[in-house]
DNA sequence: CTAAATATAGACAGACCGGTCTTTTTCTAT
DNA sequence: ATAGAAAAAGACCGGTCTGTCTATATTTAG
């Protein structure tokens, strides 16, 4: 195995795993049976399953963010880019490897302790708010800071409620419903073109 | 210890310690020492923590719907009632022992396997679904189906976002910008008073 | 009173956990 | 070519997990 891969070739196996079966359910042995590696490689890079655990939320946020923008970008100024995330919602429901959000997923995992861990989730989530803060301001015209929080709020939550319960149910009807009632956030506005 | 009780005991004892310290990391060794039982009559009441678990969300389910329902009955018909699950969710918010939506704490733990307790968590929320619908048909006149199915499902979805939102970020802003956004699911529509 | 059901205490099994360590082998860079 | 870093393989540690079992004591009901 090539040096220079294996660490993002433990992050992408830790990643399908954690992903599929969970944090706790999910043995470090199990992670070099699969990965094929040596139980001393995966500490050589890893100080501790938290550690990894760490990575492979920071890894599924970056790809998730940067995938995201680049479906933002894709659709036209105005509505359209303003509910972008909950059609970017449905192709990622549409995967085959679909278990909804792997933060909330995790976070609903830890106790007491694990700061660390809830700090990084608190933290993604917060960027996600901070990003649909700037598709509002991209979107609607003179636009006040407290107009900005409560769509951009709004926003966030349908699309929150709309992942988790679409995994629940195993049915994309609260992607659709939350595609429904995204609009009313903004009918008072006047949207950009 | 009183023969009647103690299935009730055990229930209670589980109760606090998988919703506040999760499911997996509860062990029955943990459970039955809080409890003051030797482990074989756990398992007299209960044939596996699966068993346990379920009966655990049963109580939660059934508890929360009781007291959801003399809550609503409480407010006056309109306005008041359609919006009480999220001053409900408020007043659960504050207690110092809340930490999120049981059900969906406890799914994030679950693996592939595990299906009976999935199943028991969809029904309840299904209950839960159903029960809005009532809500809506007693509170707006002359609703079709469709559209009470429309506004249940996004109170659904805005309780749903609110209870794990807040407690992600450990703040009542989710609650409060769902309640802000409530309205506007039935301001097309006339409450009945 | 007596017999059956229920509770207690705790040893035990068998598996798995995260993490450390040693030894040998392979790769990489100067 | 050689020195040092990285990887492999897997034994090993102490601990925890769910669940079973035995043996004894207590409660309940007929």
């Amino acid at each position: 195995m090539p040096k220079s891969n294996i660490k993002d070739h433990i992050i992408e196996v830790a990643n399908n795993l954690f992903y599929s079966n969970g944090y706790n359910a999910t043995g470090i042995n199990e992670i070099i049976a699969k990965a094929n590696i040596a139980k001393a490689t995966l500490y050589h890079h890893f100080s501790s399953k938290e550690a990894l655990c760490i990575a492979y939320l920071e890894i599924r946020h970056r790809n998730f963010m940067e995938a995201l923008r680049k479906f933002v970008a894709s659709k036209p100024i105005g509505e359209k880019q303003l509910v972008a995330i909950l059609d970017f919602l449905r192709d990622m429901y549409r995967a085959d490897d679909f278990h909804g959000c792997w933060a909330q997923k995790t976070l609903g995992e830890l106790g007491p302790k694990d700061k660390r861990i809830r700090q990084t989730i608190q933290k993604h989530k917060k960027d996600l708010l901070l990003y649909l803060g700037d598709i509002v301001g991209d979107n609607i015209a003179n636009v006040s800071k407290a107009e900005t929080e409560k769509i951009s709020g709004g926003l966030y939550l349908l699309y929150e409620s709309a992942i988790t319960e679409s995994h629940l149910h195993q049915n994309d009807w609260p992607i659709y419903l939350a595609k429904g009632i995204a609009p009313s956030l903004f009918s008072q506005t006047k949207l950009k073109q």
